[in-house]
DNA sequence: CCCGGAGCCGAGAGCGCTCTCTTTTGATCA
DNA sequence: TGATCAAAAGAGAGCGCTCTCGGCTCCGGG
């Protein structure tokens, strides 16, 4: 009751172990009328190659590893957004036959069972989803020899080859936006400074301000809710003749809502607001959140495509997509 | 620059090889003295074991598929059920080491490269998330002798072990909550009745209708929001007294919600309105959808623990959690 | 003093496959 | 008809590991 080998599908043909697994292997050199022989023989025992007797001796497996290394409050603060990746990740693959193994590398624990895991040869490559900048991962990975691709720049010190969006460009998009609809006081919301797209989106901010020569007004969240509601009273105190902010996330923009709204600011009639992600709740704010859209799916296929060609004959190590402004009420 | 293997370390550290893959392995028939040695041998050289050689011998892989079986539009209809199932299993396997490989299976050529996969004893055990009663996957993975577990009842022909919540309880429970608040005329809105799910719930509903001797007003939908709004306006031509209604999915709800307001009925206070499943955008509606709630995070647990347990050992081969009723502002 | 048994370690087979190398086949041409 | 060569099939090594089995050592008991 065992599971057929090569070995008794080739008695059943009468032929050898090796025409067998040619014929499994769409070689060509096989007369074809073996070869009909050997695949009626495949479909009455009902033969599937053993993989990790194959992967053995290839050293190849068909997968891929797709890391998420966060810590597990934040990984899936955007459901949305993983779930997408997820998708067209998988889709992107399916038509090269290669499988996707999750990893969620929440703890230092996980991260150890990450690097043991990968480094096992059970994967010919790694797709790593790492926000963090200081993120230990992405070098050790590097290390080992295994094709990596990083979704979002990683940290300067690692040359990674990676697909991000445009924060500066989609930060920039978004406060050229306030001041063409005339905001003459736009603060921002800073995401976390020791994440790539923390820094990136300020500087984007600072860039477009310094072009029109309006005053940078600056509060540091952490990418929270409750840090954004934080922040925006910091910077209400600070400045209360503001008229426009530009927040780094989504969820920082929510939480800065409420607070304008505790404090009887009127969005965006008095304070425009603009968020950065697209998260799924931002349609469903009162009032809707005008914010910058990250162009998923397209990174996504990018990281993949990226992945797939191999290291010498990549034209480029890294690719940046454009974020698109969406624009809804709240600004 | 090659990795390492058992043999080198066994030079390395002058003894056999077999005493490597014991000191490896955890076996305690070593000398200390010897294991020291071993060890530090080992990583001298950085040796991991090499898995594909490993899983040849030992039949296993550690690893078990997620596989996901819908067409590519409707499965992340619910972003937060899916990335919730993924995290849950994910840090149930961590204590048992064991990886998640992750499979959606949209299309027949999908179906085929499952099984394909599966059967290639790529994995140990098999987690299945198919909503769909007619789908042909569950009985040929069950065919195949690999532990398969379902989340959702799986269509009757096929004994698999499943998990799922308690559809006709959480719906019973929708309508009683429906009566106690004073509400006559309940209509439902069921779901495809080729799908589990859409049949408990609207079995749920009747029986609940029928204890307290009140009409049954069924139209029937197929989970999508556009399908709701058609069952709302069907329901109230033919019924244009109905003072509530029980959606069998927070989609369909959504469509009715927006169905009822065009015709003019105001929600709560004309139709009270429920729906099932809490999905992330029935917090957001206007007004907020009273609705039942799947305990995802005890079904995804509940699976793992079911697959982990040796068939022969397990006490049951399904397990129904309650659903819990969400009374919010629509009903 | 010898035997039996327990505890450790090594030898070696074998998991199921791929791939190189060799042999066989069969067609071609002088 | 026999030599030549290309194409096709077979033989066999080996991928890196586990695990059974047998041998060796060291102890206590008869």
């Amino acid at each position: 009751m065992k599971r057929p080998t090569l070995e008794a599908v080739a008695a059943r043909a009468g032929v050898s172990r090796a025409t067998v697994s040619r014929v499994v292997n769409g070689q060509s050199t096989v007369t074809p009328e073996i070869r009909d022989t050997v695949l009626r023989a495949v479909s009455e025992l009902g033969y599937v190659p053993n993989s990790a007797a194959r992967s053995l001796v290839t050293q190849r497996t068909d997968s891929i590893a797709l890391v998420i290394s966060e810590p597990a409050t934040r990984v899936f603060s955007d459901d949305r957004l993983f779930s997408m990746v997820v998708r067209t990740v998988s889709s992107e693959l399916e038509s090269s036959d290669k499988q996707i193994v999750l990893m969620l590398a929440s703890s230092p624990r996980g991260h150890e069972r990450v690097e043991r895991y990968i480094s096992s040869g059970h994967v010919d490559g790694v797709l790593l989803l790492s926000m963090h900048g200081a993120d230990p991962l992405p070098a050790a990975l590097n290390r080992m020899g295994v094709p990596v691709v990083s979704y979002g720049r990683p940290a300067v010190a690692v040359a990674l080859p990676y697909v991000d969006n445009d924060n500066v460009g989609g930060a920039g998009a978004a406060v050229r936006h306030l001041l063409a609809t005339g905001r003459r006081r736009i603060a921002t919301i800073a995401g976390p400074q020791d994440m790539i797209g923390g820094q990136d989106r300020l500087t984007g901010y600072r860039d477009a301000l310094r072009d029109s020569d309006r005053r940078s007004i600056v509060a540091v969240g952490d990418f929270t809710r409750a840090s954004g509601a934080d922040a925006m009273r910091q910077l209400l105190e600070d400045d209360p003749a503001l008229d426009a902010v530009f927040a780094a996330n989504d969820e920082m923009a929510i939480g800065a809502l409420r607070a304008l709204r505790r404090a009887g600011r009127r969005v965006p009639d008095d304070v425009a607001l603009v968020g950065f992600d697209d998260i799924e709740a931002a349609a469903y704010t009162d009032p809707p959140l005008t914010t910058v859209r990250q162009p998923i799916v397209e990174q996504a296929t990018a990281m993949v495509r990226l992945l797939l060609t191999p290291a010498k004959d990549r034209v480029t190590d890294h690719i940046i997509l454009p974020s698109e402004l969406v624009i809804r009420e709240s600004a």
